[in-house]
DNA sequence: CTGAAAGCGCTTACAG
DNA sequence: CTGAAAGCGCTTACAG
């Protein structure tokens, strides 16, 4: 059916061997010879077999990325970024997404076993032990918005802390004394640094201001719940930071329905610049991240480490967050 | 390095056919044995080799996915409802995204293969020509929201035209007795079917109003323009029907500015219930897209077409569409 | 039921 | 520079 390389060397009246080389950019064939087949080749249409060169070759051009049931925006972001990255090497992307707990993204890595060069991971419940029962010691892989500290692992994360920092000082530079935080579930790694860059922040900033947190779970109802309790007794705090944008917006409901007008009464800001945060009214102020680049930047390092397996990696740099100001907190 | 099926066979003192055989479930394997290979494969944590398998089956139990760049939640809900089929089917998803031209979306096409055994094609760009020269005719295909209409390639759409159509009547039911339209792209398949589902609820339900098409492009900017021209002179229609949810909210923006009261003065409606559609105030009244249930269709679609080649297709049925009416029609 | 052997389509030492 | 041959790790007629 399909064109092999027999035929290629057949009609250009050489050895399969010439051919492979010819097309793979060898050195040691002629100019004409690697002309001739190279025109053949092209007018057969022939495409290399891809099983055939990864049986010898060991190689199979291709990434997976291991991803849990991510919220919209930021997978199909994490998803461009990773496959723009690919594509500019000529490496292709086996997607596997979905996975509810430990288990399953257990199976889903199993199953790219030998199907792929290297992984992606991104997986809140990804740690050593998981990695080394489920991950063949020879697969290169990096882990996305992870709390592994092994050096054995490649970690690429988010500038969480820098970025919940920088906003507390914002909001306090705007002239709101006290501040009070919205946490994310306590388990979370990205939950953890954001909170920490708050606290970090008051403590620089505002040593004689209060520290207060209320829990949440990054859901907009935990969200509204912490924004019901905060307006309890009229006496809320100045600004409230949620450590995401949903939990803002859902604050932002609590708020509005207790007669709390934002950012009159009270400032309020989250953290992702989800699409939702410029179209609530008032349009939020937050943190944006860019999470293409973060697939951009972990595709680039895996595909490295495919390279040159041996080399000493470089420190992962954590990716910038920036301010982004909008009416919510006064900005506008 | 890597355990193979020789390790196996020599470790249970059979050949490697039996191996193969065992392990693929072939009934003519005595108990016994299957169980011993059964066991010392598991105890090895041997993976056949999948290079190796597709080599001689000529199947990679794979399946592409070519996308164009998406709107977020589109594209992760439609990965979602993919990736879910082919995982209960143990299939993997090679994904190649962000196509903006057809010349993009044919390397990419090209590119894959030999690596896949169908493709799932979501390109507004992609006609029957372009199929015929970057498609194998012996790949199966199933194109998603596509105008073609070649009996030789599977497509499965949205039911916009059902859902506009619904979504008109609504509104004409609502009481509101003139009804405009903000269409899409001329070229773009869905905005076509939307328009048809509203200028036939028209002429149906209210056939001595006036049609009033605006156009528009998609974009919330485009919204934004007819918002204002629809509002000039005070003559407003009572509904505006947007072809999506994101010209709705640049209109409502529009209408907001005029001083137009959403729904009071004027009821509106959008398209593909997008996250940000209950978050606008009013909350958007739109037509909701089962998306991920067509990205499951399809993938159910590509892989009957795979096991049965030469199957007689059944025709395919259009995703039903259902209206959500929230406040900014004057639902709640 | 089981094994020896051929072969899938490539790449790459090894000779020349 | 070029070719014959081995071999990557599987599956599957073909014998027995």
């Amino acid at each position: 059916m399909a064109v092999t390389i027999r035929d290629v060397a057949r009609e250009a009246r050489v050895s399969v061997a010439s051919v492979s080389r010819a097309l793979n950019g060898h050195t040691s064939v002629t100019d004409e010879t690697r002309q001739r087949i190279t025109s053949i080749a092209a007018r057969l249409r022939y495409v290399p077999h891809s099983a055939a060169r990864s049986l010898i070759t060991k190689r199979t051009q291709t990434i997976g990325a291991l991803l849990p049931d991510l919220y919209g925006e930021f997978f199909s972001e994490l998803i461009r970024g990773i496959d723009l990255a690919a594509r500019a090497r000529g490496l292709h992307l086996l997607v596997s997404s979905s996975h509810g707990d430990t288990d399953e993204a257990a199976t889903a890595l199993r199953a790219m076993q030998g199907r792929v060069d290297g992984m992606l991971i991104l997986s809140p419940h990804v740690d050593a032990a998981f990695l080394r029962a489920n991950l063949p010691e020879s697969t290169p892989a990096v882990l996305l918005n992870s709390a592994l500290k092994s050096p054995q692992f490649d970690v690429l994360n988010i500038d969480n802390y820098g970025g919940a920092h920088a906003m507390t000082r914002h909001l306090l530079d705007a002239g709101h004394t006290s501040v009070a935080f919205i946490s994310g579930p306590e388990d979370n790694f990205d939950a953890q640094q954001r909170e920490r860059g708050y606290r970090e922040a008051m403590t620089a900033f505002a040593p004689k201001a209060a520290v207060k947190v209320v829990k949440g779970d990054f859901s907009e109802d935990s969200g509204y719940a912490a924004g019901r309790a905060l307006a309890k007794g009229g006496k809320s705090p100045r600004a409230v930071f949620a450590a995401n944008d949903m939990m803002a917006v859902g604050c932002l409901r609590a708020f509005t329905e207790a007669g709390l007008s934002v950012p009159q009464d009270v400032a309020l800001a989250g953290f992702d610049d989800i699409p939702i945060a410029r179209y609530v009214t008032p349009a939020l102020t937050t943190v944006r991240v860019r999470i293409a680049d973060l697939g951009r930047n972990a595709l680039e390092r895996v595909a490295i480490a495919i390279e040159k397996p041996n080399q000493q990696r470089r420190a992962a740099p954590t990716l910038a967050c920036e301010v982004v100001v909008r009416a919510s907190s006064g900005g506008h």
